[in-house]
DNA sequence: GCTCAGTTTTAGCCTCAGCTAAAAAATTTA
DNA sequence: TAAATTTTTTAGCTGAGGCTAAAACTGAGC
């Protein structure tokens, strides 16, 4: 079975909201796709026909196994776009996601295989996401919890963020924060919960509680 | 003004038959941009109203110079792109085309202009058609000829395919000719003009005049 | 167990880009 | 020049994927 570009957003769209909320609700799939709960009904009938979702009316939608392998290969299509994109083409990493939105959507197995070989395989992409493999296995990082669960005095380094807008990625280039990046986490201000971390050099940063809720870090024993 | 993927084929229809046979008929276009005729006229109704195309009823369209400049562009997306698939994920010359095609309708000149560098500007892409640079300049080809023209004695190097059909493609891959080669014109046939090339190291190489005619080359004077 | 707010579905409409069949214009042939 | 052929246009239809407004359903609070 053959998907639109706009059908494949469906796909992934319900893909994210399983994975995050357990349940993909009319409501929440509309916003995600930026169409209306509407739209989203009629979409969802015609995913049902042709065997990649399960819905039924008033319950939410759920992808059939198929469906999830669709979506699985189409965030790893994004994800490599978005490697391209940062390593070889020297975009930032707050500039690539647009552009792989449309890129995900071209050509079949045999690029994005191409393209992860020239890449070397890489196993995150930009923003610190695994990238399912050609099987449609996807890694889970090791230990990753939000920055604002860490404990004073604790050491870390940044391995991903939670929310990959434009706007948070550049406010962390601000506070010169980036993927693999150590810190010492050296007090955590009672009054408005943001933190202060170190980094080895000595350098100080401020982090709202904000930002920390949404950088995911590893924690080191160093 | 933005295009859609469709619209932006029909410039490029036209561009290539303006190129090519001077006029752009109705029937000519349905033929490249497989639909039909009547939905020909459609689509050059709603070009000429956005000011890319200019049209009189029955007497075929033509670019203005706006749509020329999309044209081309698109000219140089489809190539740069064909150059990555060939020399960064080792694509076949005869199996680009078609996702160059896709390709060619994603992001704007940032994207474009950074694949250009990354590729380190190239002046012509894997069928030997010369790529259009930011600014729109399309360097023409010099001195390229039909191989069908050479004389008897004459030596020539390879540099382009009037044909990029795969099908054509493969065929030259059969008779091991590629771009960069240089022969020299040992014999022309007179029962079915089919010629007999010979490469620097002896070999030879039997050619139709179908082939010859497609073949397009530099005359060389060693 | 009812009411009411919020969510989802239905019904009917729109635009885009295609299609077919028939009418009209242009071109070729006799 | 008139007839025949080819090309182009018109008219009306289709399907995809949206939309709004109104109806129907769900679930929380009383």
């Amino acid at each position: 079975m053959l998907l639109s570009p706009s059908q494949e957003n469906y796909l992934k769209a319900i893909y994210k909201l399983q994975e995050d909320d357990g349940i993909a609700t009319n409501q929440a799939l509309a916003a995600m796709v930026e169409a209306t709960p509407a739209s989203v009904t009629n979409m969802l009938r015609k995913l049902t026909d042709t065997g990649y979702v399960e819905y039924e009316a008033y319950q939410g939608a759920t992808l059939t196994s198929a469906g999830r392998n669709q979506a699985v290969a189409l965030v790893r299509k994004h994800r490599l776009w978005e490697v391209f994109l940062v390593d070889k083409l020297q975009y930032d990493w707050d500039a690539v996601h647009a552009l792989a939105e449309e890129l995900e959507h071209i050509g079949g197995d045999e690029l994005i295989n191409r393209l992860d070989a020239f890449l070397g395989h890489p196993g995150f992409d930009p923003h610190g996401d695994p990238i399912p493999n050609a099987k449609g296995v996807v890694r889970a990082r090791q230990h990753a919890i939000a920055a604002s669960e860490a404990s004073v005095g604790g050491t870390f380094v940044v391995c991903g963020v939670k929310d990959s807008s434009s706007l948070f990625l550049q406010h962390l280039d601000k506070l010169n924060i980036a993927l693999g990046k150590a810190y010492t986490l050296k007090e955590c201000l009672e009054f408005d919960r943001s933190a202060v971390w170190t980094e080895q050099g000595g350098a100080c940063t401020n982090v709202s509680n904000e930002v920390a809720k949404n950088v995911l870090i590893q924690l080191t024993d160093a």
